[in-house]
DNA sequence: CTGCACTTAAA
DNA sequence: TTAAGTGCA
C-alpha cells in the first residue's frame, strides 16, 4: 500500500497539475493537503484580501475534490510539524503503508529553506514549478543566468516547444484515505470582490474570454494593455499567483491566439502577452538565482541611496491623495479591488521612489499588503525595475512624469474619474493637472484644489532634479 | 572587442 | 533625437 500526500502550496487546481499527477502515478491513495502556515498568514507581507482569495479557492477545491470521491485536508501549523503529524496519523491508520509527499517546487527563499528542512526528515518529492520553464532551463551558453529580459526571452522562446506540451487532465476520480481528519476552513478573511471570483473554473473562463475567438481582447493587447481606462489586460495575475490557472495552459493559449490571429496587430498582441508570461518566469528565475534581491538591491551599490522616507508623504501615496490624479486613481484602485493596472503600477512606483524619494521596499511591502496577485518574485522584480536598482533596470535618469503619463495612457480621464470622483466634472484637458484650473473654473467644476482635492504633494520638476542628485551621490 | 539593443521617457 | 548606462552575442 502506497499513500501519497499531495501537499498543495501555490498550485490550487486539478487541471494540468504535475505534483498531483506524480502523486497519483506513484501511489494507491492520494491525500490532498493544504497547510495554513502562520509564518505566511502573520507576515508583514500578507494581505487579508489575498488570504480571502486563497480561502475562497480552497473552498472550491474542496467541493471539486468531493465530486471526485476525494476530500481536502486543511491543517493549521508550521509545515514541518503538520507533515510530521499527518505522516504519524497515516502510520497509525495504515501501518503497512509506504508514505511519500509530493509538491510543486517553489523558489522563494522562505519556500526553499522550508522545503530543504522538510526533505531532510521526510520523503518530499518536488516536481515541476510555478514557472512555465523552471529556473535553470533558460540560461546563457556558459550556463550562467540572464539578467536582461530581452535575451532571456529570446532564449526562452527557442527552448519552449508548444507542440510538445500536453496539459494533464484533471483526475475523474481520486482515491483518498478516510483519515486523518481536516480542520474546518477558516472564514476570517474578507472574501474577494466581484472583480476576481476565485477558483480554477473562473480562471479558465477568464483565459478563454481573453484569448479565444475573433473578438478576443488579446488581439488588441499590444496597444490596449497600456490603457488603464480600457481594461485591456487579461487580469489573470491573481489566478497565476495561486496556480488556479496552469501557466502552461496560458502559454499554449498565447501560441494558439498567435497562430489563429486574423491580422498583424492581433499576432503582435499574442506575442506581447506571451512576453508578459515570460517576464513572470524571468523574475521567478532571478529570485531563485539572486535571493539577496529579497532584502536589498540587485546591485549592492544602489543600497547607498539616501532616501528621504517621509512618513506623511508615504501615507499620502498609500491613501491616494498625492494631488496627482493618475497616481491617486491607481492607489485607490489598489485599495478598492486588490489589483492595479500594470501601467499604473509603473507610474506609482516611479512616483514613490523618484518623486518622493521613498525606499522602494516600502512600496514593495504596501503592494504585498494589498495585491491579490502579490508574489515575492514578480513584485520585487517590478519594484527594483522601477527604482532602477534591479536587473535590466530602467536607467535611474528615466523618471516618469505623472502628468504626461496620465495624458498619454488615460487620454479622456475615464480612469481618473472612475477612482477619483471628486474630479469627475474636471474637463479631460485638465484632469491630469487640475491645479492649473483658474479659481473660477475650480468653483465651476466643484473641485477646489486644496479643499476638495489636494495640491500636488511635491512639484514634479523639482523632484526630478532632486532624484537625479540623490542617485548620483550614491555612486560618488 | 565592438556594436546592438534596452517593458523608454522627455525634450 | 538623445542618453546621467550596460548586458550580451
Amino acid at each position: 500500500m502506497k499513500i501519497a500526500i499531495w501537499w498543495i502550496r501555490r498550485d490550487l487546481r486539478l487541471d494540468d497539475n504535475h505534483a498531483l499527477h506524480a502523486a497519483m502515478r506513484w501511489s494507491d491513495q492520494v491525500l490532498p493537503l493544504y497547510i495554513i502556515d502562520p509564518a505566511l498568514t502573520g507576515s508583514a507581507y500578507t494581505s487579508d484580501r489575498r488570504l480571502g482569495f486563497l480561502l475562497g479557492g480552497l473552498a472550491l477545491l474542496q467541493s471539486d475534490l468531493a465530486t471526485r470521491a476525494s476530500r481536502l485536508v486543511i491543517r493549521h501549523g508550521t509545515p514541518f510539524a503538520v507533515l510530521g503529524q499527518i505522516v504519524e496519523e497515516l502510520r497509525v491508520c495504515a501501518p503497512a503503508a509506504t508514505i511519500r509527499i509530493y509538491a510543486e517546487t517553489d523558489y522563494s527563499p522562505y519556500a526553499k529553506a522550508r522545503d530543504q528542512a522538510i526533505a531532510a526528515t521526510y520523503p518530499l518529492h518536488l516536481v515541476s514549478s510555478p514557472a512555465i520553464l523552471p529556473p535553470g532551463a533558460v540560461v546563457k551558453d556558459d550556463g550562467s543566468a540572464y539578467t536582461v529580459f530581452t535575451p532571456y526571452s529570446r532564449r526562452w522562446k527557442a527552448t519552449f516547444r508548444a507542440e510538445a506540451v500536453k496539459p494533464l487532465p484533471a483526475p475523474v476520480i481520486l482515491s483518498t484515505p478516510a483519515f486523518p481528519e481536516s480542520d474546518t476552513l477558516p472564514a476570517s478573511a474578507p472574501p474577494p470582490g466581484p472583480e476576481f471570483p476565485p477558483g480554477e473554473r473562473a480562471a479558465a473562463r477568464r483565459l478563454a474570454a481573453f484569448t479565444e475567438g475573433a473578438e478576443a481582447p488579446i488581439a488588441r493587447y499590444a496597444t490596449d494593455r497600456d490603457r488603464p481606462d480600457l481594461n485591456g489586460t487579461s487580469q489573470l495575475s491573481p489566478y497565476l499567483r495561486f496556480g488556479m490557472l496552469s501557466p502552461r495552459r496560458a502559454a499554449l493559449a498565447a501560441y494558439r491566439a498567435e497562430a489563429e490571429a486574423a491580422d498583424e496587430p492581433a499576432r503582435r498582441g499574442a506575442q506581447v502577452w506571451l512576453d508578459e508570461l515570460i517576464w513572470r518566469d524571468f523574475y521567478i528565475t532571478i529570485l531563485d538565482r539572486f535571493p539577496h534581491v529579497r532584502g536589498g538591491s540587485f546591485r549592492p551599490e544602489y543600497d547607498k541611496i539616501r532616501w528621504a522616507n517621509d512618513q506623511a508623504a508615504f501615507a499620502a501615496w498609500c491613501e491616494g491623495r498625492t494631488g496627482y490624479p493618475f497616481v491617486d486613481a491607481a492607489m485607490r484602485q489598489l485599495r478598492a479591488i486588490g489589483w492595479m493596472h500594470n501601467r499604473a503600477r509603473m507610474v506609482v512606483a516611479s512616483f514613490l521612489v523618484k518623486d518622493l524619494l521613498i525606499d522602494w521596499r516600502w512600496g514593495e511591502r504596501w503592494f504585498m499588503q494589498h495585491l491579490l496577485d502579490g508574489d515575492p518574485a514578480a513584485n520585487n522584480g517590478g519594484w527594483q525595475w522601477a527604482a532602477g536598482t534591479g536587473t535590466d533596470a530602467a536607467p535611474y535618469f528615466r523618471i516618469f512624469n505623472p502628468v504626461s503619463q496620465g495624458q498619454k495612457f488615460d487620454p479622456t480621464g475615464d480612469y481618473v474619474r472612475r477612482w477619483v470622483p471628486e474630479l469627475s466634472a474636471v474637463p479631460p484637458k485638465q484632469i491630469h493637472a487640475p491645479w492649473q484650473l483658474s479659481a473660477a473654473d475650480q468653483r465651476r467644476v466643484r473641485c477646489i484644489i486644496g479643499q476638495d482635492y489636494p495640491h500636488p504633494i511635491i512639484d514634479h520638476q523639482f523632484a526630478r532634479v532632486r532624484a537625479l542628485e540623490v542617485y548620483k551621490q550614491a555612486f560618488a
